[in-house]
DNA sequence: GGACTTTACTAAAATTTTAATAAAAGATTA
DNA sequence: TAATCTTTTATTAAAATTTTAGTAAAGTCC
């Protein structure tokens, strides 16, 4: 195995600028294969403003660490073709985590990004205190045993959850809080795993998935909104994921859109989320069966009603009942006009739906559609396409697998 | 005179590889200079990762070609004084231009931001066609002839204007604009003066000049308001200016912010700057006045109320007036909503007040900082500092030489 | 005043690039 | 269809550049 990705102090501390100049440039070179595919020579020369006989040094440095191989010729228009280089198949593995309020999902991903495990779900209760920690990081050190894959290999581990994660502190400051002046929760993991660690919000991953694998790709000003229970915003602009001065940019769910409105479990009044989310939509649902409205929904028992979900109401919709229908355009109404204020201020060239309420596309893509035409300037609303997901559920085991690709290269070069 | 800003295609077409790396690595070493004033040639060494030999090389270079000096030595903890070598004073000039609605200003700036000439300003009126453009430029050589400098020196011309401006297409959408199909506005521009051009909106270039001379300086997230008649938004993210896909990103005021509110002059109803500007404050004072209102103004002849200024508000309200106080509070509130949006969404560590508005300060941020407190969640807001702009009238026209230093280099750097 | 630092400069050593060449592959032509 | 031409890649050796190491000069601190 390489000494690439070994993150040994004493084996950084040992290079002369000269080293670490060509270190720096091999795990540029790396994280150009993962990120673009395999390349010819003449691209790398190209991409990194370096020779033929420089840039074809380094990759047989790379081959020989076993990172890299030739992987075939390339097309030729009327040459000698080009040798193909390529990250070598299974050099590369991430452990990525997807922690939910009440359960967490585990993988393994190759460096090609397919799971090299299947996905393990376990139930498991994120709260204020540390407690789910240690669950987590037991049932992943089961994972990476029974994966059979060779620890070295492994070269870092993704974890998103939901909450505000000051990702480059390391620390959530909803859950997981570590004790004020104690190692953060990063570093706590990196301890425990003795890996890289890279924690983040879930739908701040869930963004650089879009920008990675899905309709964001090879985009640079683009919105992603989850909307599940509540509402959260991802944002890549001029390519690069952003998350604000703390981290917690993106708190779109909170923002104030009705006056006077109800009373957000935020703490505040007319919050974004007390109109346009799964929760909204759930809670109007409720009142509504028991107003009397007609409805299918009607058939549910007292205890049924009470345990209302946001697919019981999208699938009432589907089935096409109008009580349900109305219910998800007046969401996507409000949605919209908060859509509209996040096209005004960010001028994004794409908006991705994504999350639960994303199945309901039929009955709120015309809503938003229809708020934007109202609050939005001609000029920009021309300039946005709004789409839905095709990730699906993916979208956030991918993030962490993105997470941990997007960093660890950075924390390698970072230490010099 | 040097080469290094010529821009002659010829010269930059004979360049090989290496020529070319050493001639991007000095442009970038003069713009290093300019941003950060004089530096030792150490530093020069840690911050491109250069040896002192190479370095030494082509400061000498620099200093050959009358692009930069050296001036006088460092200060020393310990050991042998290091020489200072920063760009040499008065040589690069940069022609700065702002453009209002009814009134354009123009002056000449060095390159150590010091105007080489007063600032000038005539009345002109910017409209939809391209009739000012003539008159600006001729204004302009006339300024360039009566400064004496060296035609040569000046390496590009910064031009900010009010309106939709897509900079990096060259283009207003709003004024100026040009025929469909039509060479751009800056590229008509760069015609007619013979040298690089650089057109911004007027608050994206006030931007600037916070971040490079102003409160903003050294931070990373920072939002800077102007208001004036309207309110305009201009935003710096992780270090540098954003301005969306299109250019426009930042419409601040025109979010929508009331239900069902007052018609704005953008078409839509209840936007922002329809209750949080200073055209919403004096229509608010003038229907106050009329209705019979307890204040100064009534002093005012029934033309004078018609004409009123957001300045005599403020001074009013300077003046104890308590009519003029509440209605600037009322516009304070307004505004703190809007801005409770911006941080829950960008969550920036700064934000900077500027434009007219700014001098009612004592009467319009406590009402600021009350909204904040009531629509921003904790940690998002107690991460979030509101100050005044210290630039002042100022803001404007450093911008547009901010404009073209931050983007003067970079032409040179991508013609290659 | 002596010890220790830091800078500035030079020359040898190391690295990188360019240029040159051979091989490989498609395009063209007989 | 075969032979030739053109284009592109891969590799090597000479040339150019950059770096490291070494040294003298210039400062600061004790």
């Amino acid at each position: 195995m390489s000494s690439l990705l070994a993150l040994e102090d004493t084996f950084l501390a040992g290079l002369n600028n000269v080293e670490r100049r060509k270190y720096v440039q091999k795990i540029k070179i790396v994280k150009h294969l993962y990120v673009k595919g395999a390349k010819t020579n003449a691209d790398i020369c190209g991409r990194f403003q370096i020779s033929a006989p420089t840039s074809t040094a380094m990759l047989n440095e790379l081959i020989a660490e076993g990172l890299v191989e030739k992987q075939g010729r390339g097309k030729s228009i009327g040459g000698r073709k080009p040798e193909l280089y390529g990250l070598r198949d299974k050099s590369l593995f991430v452990l990525s985590i997807h922690m939910e309020k009440y359960k967490a999902r585990l993988a393994i991903f190759d460096n090609n990004n397919s799971p090299v495990t299947g996905v393990q779900t376990f139930p498991i209760e994120v709260t204020q205190d540390l407690q789910a920690v240690d669950q987590v990081h037991e049932q992943a050190m089961r994972l990476i045993e029974a994966s059979g894959i060779d620890p070295q290999k492994l070269i870092g581990v993704g974890i998103n959850m939901p909450g505000l994660v000051a990702s480059k502190e390391g620390n959530n400051h909803t859950y997981l809080r570590v004790p004020d002046g104690a190692e953060s929760l990063q570093q706590l993991l990196e301890r425990k795993f003795g890996k890289p660690v890279f924690i983040q919000n879930d739908v701040k991953s869930a963004t650089l998935a879009e920008y990675r694998f899905g309709l964001a790709h090879g985009r640079r000003d683009v919105l992603v909104l989850s909307m599940d229970w509540g509402v959260g915003l991802g944002m890549i602009l001029d390519g690069k994921l952003r998350s604000g001065a703390s981290g917690f940019a993106g708190e779109f769910g909170h923002i104030p859109l009705v006056e006077d409105g109800r009373l957000c479990h935020c703490g505040k009044r007319g919050c974004l989320e007390t109109v346009a989310s799964g929760s909204a939509l759930v809670r109007n649902a409720q009142e509504g069966i028991r107003a009397g409205e007609n409805t299918q929904l009607q058939a549910l028992s007292e205890s049924e009603i009470d345990q209302l979900e946001v697919e019981q109401v999208i699938r009432a919709a589907h089935d096409g009942d109008q009580f349900a229908i109305n219910l998800l355009a007046e969401v996507g109404l409000n949605l919209g006009k908060g859509i509209a204020i996040l096209i005004q201020l960010f001028n994004p060239e794409l908006i991705i739906l994504g999350g639960d309420m994303a199945q309901a596309k039929p009955f709120v893509v015309p809503a938003i559609q229809q708020a934007i035409t109202i609050y939005c300037m001609k000029q920009l609303r021309e300039n946005t396409r709004i789409v839905v997901s095709e990730l699906g559920r993916d979208a956030m085991i991918l993030g962490s697998v993105a997470t941990v690709m997007e960093n660890v290269f950075e924390t390698h070069l970072e230490q010099m």
